[in-house]
RNA sequence: GUCCCCUUCGUCUAGUGGCCUAGGACAUCGCCCUCUCACGGCGAAAACAGGGGUUCGAGUCCCCUAGGGGACGCCA
């Protein structure tokens, strides 16, 4: 039989990290398996649910490339199925319509909490005689669920895990409008779509008992479970979205990668051996349910973050700059030249090395964007003093003669001069940085005065220089 | 409170009874490289939650305790 997972968002905010980790979970056990992975948009909550939601959720997964087989479905649409599975069972017997207002079932969690107990469900209209119900009251259609014997799931990841039936009370599959609760949804449309393998947060643990009830009232075979722990925060506190839980857009927009974040969201939680830094091909051909942990994970940024380096390192020349290009120009407030453009591009092999996120980046990148006359930093300042002032007017007489503005050229006519003065190439270089870039931190700098070209080297030199 | 789950360096993890003197990665610290900053290279410090068993032998199996997490909605 072949594998089919699936990702089902309530689309109530947007695609959380711990999400996203679920859905690239279905998605590399689909894409081992050769199998498919399925997007189901869980909307039945009316209240809830938007259409900014839906938006943000499969715009994350595309910004992921986490592409879904065959066309979402969209649960609600699904609620007539639903009611039919539901009265199904109330023809059967396997379910029965309890006529307790929300008011009443209120009292008796208020009831239950007084007493210290768990709220569940006292079966007041299990058994009792329809004709009793009470009139201008819609009824709900709670699942008969067995009361004796035990419910057993073999959760790919957690393994066997079991719970007294006595725990678990009559949930609620049919609202008193009609429509259907997640709980039954899930399992209709589970078995509908032929879902083999349900990868999801260990949250719904304990739902798999009772949708496992369900799938056997309903004569189906549940799939196979693997419930995945939750992401914490790095101070190891639940990531809720008032703590940290951020969309996946918001890491994009903080300057991550989307390969690096995959990377990283990959081996939270899940690990081949010692294996590091790898893309979701190689992931792909690795990933299986029982490399999973059963332990939580923190979310750690720092690990990211050189993931994210390396990934920038990477990447694409073009891509960065156009990455890049947004930043800058806030920046400096100003579209850019041609000129800055090629500039960037040009140092882009050294820049890249240098940065972790595309912010880091940008600020690395500034150093060719921005014009003369140069503001100076201070530790840049201080380095200009008058003797260093002196040394670059003298070098950039020596600079001129040139012949082929190259960094190789640059770099043997400055060690020319050093040998010629004698004196350490610090002496110079570190001032000569200063003038070029107004800080002291860039890469190479032959390299920068190479990019730079010949009149503009010299025309910062002598923006430095006396006279 | 009840039920369920989890517990190896600060963090992510390797580890499936002898290969463990517990390995890797990030972070930290030191050294090297070096025109600065990164990268890179080398090295250091750093963990089996505690207690009982089982076994010739336990990080690995069992039990208890502690700590952490999750669920307990006419939410999903």
């Amino acid at each position: 039989m072949s594998v089919v997972t699936r990702f089902a968002p309530s689309p109530t905010g947007f695609l959380h990290i711990g999400g996203a980790r679920t859905a690239l979970f279905n998605w590399l056990y689909a894409r081992h398996t050769g199998g498919k992975f399925l997007l189901r948009i869980e909307d039945t909550d009316r209240k809830r649910s938007t259409p900014e939601a839906i938006d943000a959720i499969l715009a994350g997964l595309e910004w992921l490339g986490l592409h879904w087989d065959d066309e979402p479905v969209y649960q609600f649409s699904r609620r007539g199925r639903h009611a039919e599975a539901a009265q199904s069972l109330l023809d059967r017997g396997l379910a029965y319509r309890c006529y307790c207002t929300p008011e009443e079932l209120d009292a008796m969690r208020e009831q239950a909490k007084a007493e210290k107990r768990s709220m569940r469900y006292d079966g007041t209209w299990r058994d009792r005689d329809p004709s009793e119900a009470p009139a201008g009251v819609d009824p709900v259609i709670r699942f008969r669920a067995p009361q004796e014997g035990t419910t057993v799931i073999e959760d790919a990841v957690q393994g066997r895990v079991e719970v007294a039936n006595s725990e678990l009370d009559d949930l609620i599959m049919l609202r008193a409008d009609g429509t259907p609760t997640y709980m039954l949804s899930v399992v209709v449309d589970d078995h509908d779509m032929g879902v083999t393998h349900a990868i999801r947060g260990d949250d719904h643990l304990t739902n798999a008992f009772r949708q496992t009830q369900i799938f056997r009232a309903l004569g189906w075979e549940p799939p196979v479970y693997a419930h995945i722990p939750l992401i914490h925060g790095a101070d190891g506190a639940k990531l809720s979205k008032r703590h940290g839980a951020l969309g996946v857009e918001a890491y994009r927009d903080m300057g991550y990668l989307p390969e690096a974040l995959l990377n990283y969201l990959c081996r939270l939680g899940w690990s081949h051996g010692d294996d590091e830094f790898f893309d979701m091909d190689q992931a792909a051909e690795w990933f299986d349910i029982s490399g999973i942990n059963k332990g939580a994970a923190r979310f750690d940024y720092d690990k990211l973050a050189h993931l994210n380096g390396r990934y920038i390192d990477a990447a694409d020349n073009d891509r960065l700059l156009a990455l890049t290009l947004p930043g800058l120009e806030e920046a400096t407030g100003a579209p850019l030249s041609e000129d800055v453009k090629r500039r960037v591009l040009n140092g882009m092999n050294s820049l890249k090395s240098r940065a972790n996120t595309i912010p880091e980046l940008v600020e690395n990148a500034m150093i060719y964007a921005i014009g003369r006359p140069l503001i100076f930093t201070e530790k840049a300042a201080g380095l200009l003093t008058p003797e260093a002032r002196a040394l670059l007017g003298e070098l950039a007489a020596d600079l001129d003669g040139v012949g082929d503005w190259t960094e190789e050229a640059i770099d043997g006519a400055v060690r020319a001069f050093i040998e010629k003065k004698d004196i350490k190439l610090g002496a110079v270089a570190q001032p000569l940085r200063a003038a070029l870039t107004g800080t002291t931190v860039s890469p190479g700098i032959f390299e920068v005065a190479a990019i730079f070209g010949r009149e503009e080297t010299l025309a910062r030199i002598r923006d430095a220089a006396p006279g």
